[in-house]
DNA sequence: CGGTTTTGACCCGCGC
DNA sequence: GCGCGGGTCAAAACCG
């Protein structure tokens, strides 16, 4: 980066932090030069010259003669301006120079911590990109031996294209064929390249059948007022129904950022503890998405994915290695706050964000505005997302898990950022793509090992937060 | 006026 | 075959 990147740090810099620095003594121009009344903007420009050194060599072509400022002598340039003579004598120039390092310096370390927050929004994406890659070479490897305990495929209308796999997680055609649904399919199939194109036919026929057999799912639960979690995303309203079992309505959803995008999710208010927001997400985006959406696609696209790709339960109610895989890697000393359902019809998983008092999570201030985001250390909110329970029972999927004391603050505090900043779902990805894609090691390490793999991945977008309620 | 929400109807899978 | 429940559609209403 260099000092593109310097240049790119103030550039992104939008604080008002007052360039002290960099207010200079007009030269050779008094205030009479602009007579009174209309001009004082003018006149307050001129005399306070705010310039951004690194970013633009404009700024150093249209500022003023005596403040050509150069990167690598920035003090004394400065100097020579703010002196405004340059018949001013060495000893008050160094002079000078020492009463201005401090501020100078201090310039330097606010630059340096920026610095540091770039570099994490650097790591962020890269996690993102990551967590993509590997859904997509899951995608791609043809997976040998089926799936066992799982639900044959069902059968497969005619007309049905192939699925979506190269855009969903779990490719599964809707079930419903013959309501229009097809226009859909067919209209994904057209807009997105087939990642399965390059199979042979028959591994194309079976990985769409596996396809077809799994629908993924995850679905976070989180205390939350709104109704519905910022995710970042823009969301439409399609449908809302009765459940049975439920006073409360379950409400359907489908993503409106591509017009062909298959990611759909339902919210639901569970009906033990209505404070408590059920979101369930299923797909993945064929679009490019804003860093908050971003944090939480790759959340759900990753882990759908671990969840396919073999590393998911058995619906025998054996326990399994994977299970404990994911307990550790995401949290060594955990009790309950996720479940891995793959009972049919559809294997879940769900990152339960309820522990704590509700009150927790309606305390918290409504979200926060971006430059408010821009300040929330991640190594919070990732140490907030902090268990793992596995279980391979349906209901255990939607039962509250059980309560873990101690962590009770952090994890309401959890299920609080989560529903008021979409931020927080950059943790969640770092921890799930951090599983997928790191190996044996960061299973031991939880989500300090995540963090670290991931080089102090730093909350920082601007969020955009579009969500539609 | 275009996008979103509401809501009743419809379709499909599944269990009996 | 029938009923139930989940999921989706689509027209109308609503909203900015």
């Amino acid at each position: 980066m260099g000092d593109n990147k310097l240049g790119q740090l103030l550039a992104l810099d939008a604080s008002p932090r007052p360039l002290a620095l960099l207010h200079l003594p007009p030269r050779g121009m008094s205030a009479d030069h602009h007579p009174a009344g209309g001009s004082s903007s003018l006149r307050r420009q001129r005399s306070s010259v705010e310039v951004d050194f690194f970013s633009d060599d404009k700024h150093k072509e249209g500022a003023p003669p005596g403040l050509a400022i150069n990167k690598e002598d920035l003090t004394i340039n400065l100097l020579a301006a703010a002196a405004g003579d340059s018949s001013i004598n060495k000893e008050d120039t160094k002079k000078m120079v020492q009463q201005q390092l401090p501020a100078l310096q201090a310039e330097l370390g606010r630059m340096n911590e920026e610095n540091q927050r770039l570099r994490g929004m650097l790591a962020q994406v890269t996690t993102s990109y990551q967590a993509l890659q590997m859904h997509l070479l899951a995608l791609m490897q043809p997976q040998p031996q089926p799936i066992p305990h799982l639900p044959p495929p069902p059968p497969r209308q005619p007309e049905e294209p192939a699925s979506n796999s190269s855009t969903e997680v779990v490719g599964s055609p809707r079930r419903s064929s013959s309501t229009g649904n097809n226009k859909d399919h067919l209209q994904l199939q057209a807009d997105s390249p087939d990642a399965a194109g390059w199979l042979p036919a028959e591994g194309r026929q079976q990985q769409q059948q596996e396809a077809s057999m799994r629908k993924a799912r995850v679905s976070v639960r989180a205390r939350s007022e709104a109704p519905i979690i910022a995710d970042g995303c823009q969301w439409r309203k399609y449908g809302q129904k009765m459940a049975k079992g439920n006073p409360c309505p379950r409400a359907y959803y489908r993503c409106t950022m591509a017009s062909a995008c298959p990611v759909r999710k339902q919210v639901q208010r569970c009906a033990e503890d209505r404070s408590i927001l059920i979101t369930t997400y299923e797909g993945t985006h064929n679009h490019p998405l804003p860093p908050a959406a971003m944090a939480m696609a790759s959340t759900t696209s990753a882990a759908a994915s671990m969840l396919l790709s073999g590393s998911m339960p058995s619906a025998d109610g054996t326990p399994m290695t994977s299970n404990s895989f994911l307990a550790r890697a995401v949290l060594p000393c955990s009790s309950s706050m996720a479940t891995i359902s793959a009972s049919a019809p559809f294997p879940t998983v769900t990152l339960d964000l309820t522990h704590g008092p509700p009150s927790a999570a309606a305390a918290r201030p409504a979200p926060l505005a971006p430059t408010q985001f821009h300040h929330l250390p991640l190594y919070n909110q990732s140490t907030k997302f902090s268990g793992l329970h596995m279980s391979s029972s349906p209901s255990a999927a939607d039962a509250p898990p059980i309560g873990i004391g101690g962590l009770a603050d952090t994890v309401s505090a959890a299920a609080a950022a989560i529903t008021a900043d979409p931020n927080f779902t950059v943790s969640l990805a770092a921890a799930i793509s951090s599983i997928i894609g790191g190996g044996g090691q960061q299973q031991l390490h939880g989500l300090q090992g995540a963090n670290n793999n991931n080089n102090n991945v730093t909350s920082s977008s601007n969020n955009t937060n579009s969500e539609t309620q």
